[in-house]
DNA sequence: CACAATGGTATCCTTAAGGTAACTACGGCA
DNA sequence: TGCCGTAGTTACCTTAAGGATACCATTGTG
């Protein structure tokens, strides 16, 4: 049955993406699937511990799936899930925002 | 002249909203002035001390602007800025995508 | 055999964020 | 006189987040 989330919707989002490095992790994965490399690599300063963590409550929470290969060395790709996606509009918002108040200075 | 903000517009709104407080303070400033006691009751379970540094830096970053009357007891309200106030479209977002995301379990 | 590469986990330590409580100013009021 | 209420500030302490480092499994290659 339905889990208990706030009854403020805004506090349900910030309960699921309120983390800064989720909400970059999303706006790299919306490009499209990515391994763990390369997240590291383009989400910016992120450890692999902190990388690691966020990615395992992000599919907790339905937002990602995690894809392992049986290969040596091992590869792991993330990839979006439908719901994950439709944050599109949230990172659409946040990218338009930022820009305005950029040209604004 | 411009200050220097990260390239990504998404880690420029990042930088001045990335906190769980600034998101909950300005959905409630979006209705309109509040006092602070009232942004104390409203927003949830914030310290005054946490409220008033979101504040002030809000105020610095030019979200807020910070109006004291000269009365006794103090009264002291806080609006949003014209820039402040084009966070809606944001708060918009998050608000139709916790909808969506509850609605789904 | 030793090592490289990937994607982790486990441990320890430091730093930052936040909680709590005490204190302030001010004038009104009983 | 002493207390009330508002909107703070300050000091101190606790907790959580994050950094650094070491370690692991696996297998193909030199």
């Amino acid at each position: 049955m339905s889990e208990k989330f706030p009854v403020c919707p805004v506090e349900t989002t910030l309960q699921l993406i309120g983390d800064k490095w989720k909400v970059l992790i999303i706006r790299d994965l919306l490009d499209g699937t990515r391994r763990f490399g390369e997240l590291k690599k383009s989400v910016g300063d992120i450890s692999q511990k902190v990388l690691t963590t966020n990615l395992r409550a992000m599919e907790e929470n339905g937002l990602v799936t995690r894809k392992v290969y049986a290969e040596v060395p091992p590869r792991v790709e993330y990839t979006l899930t439908e719901t994950g996606y439709s944050l599109k509009s949230v990172l659409d918002a946040l990218v338009h925002w930022g820009t305005e108040y950029k040209s604004r200075k």
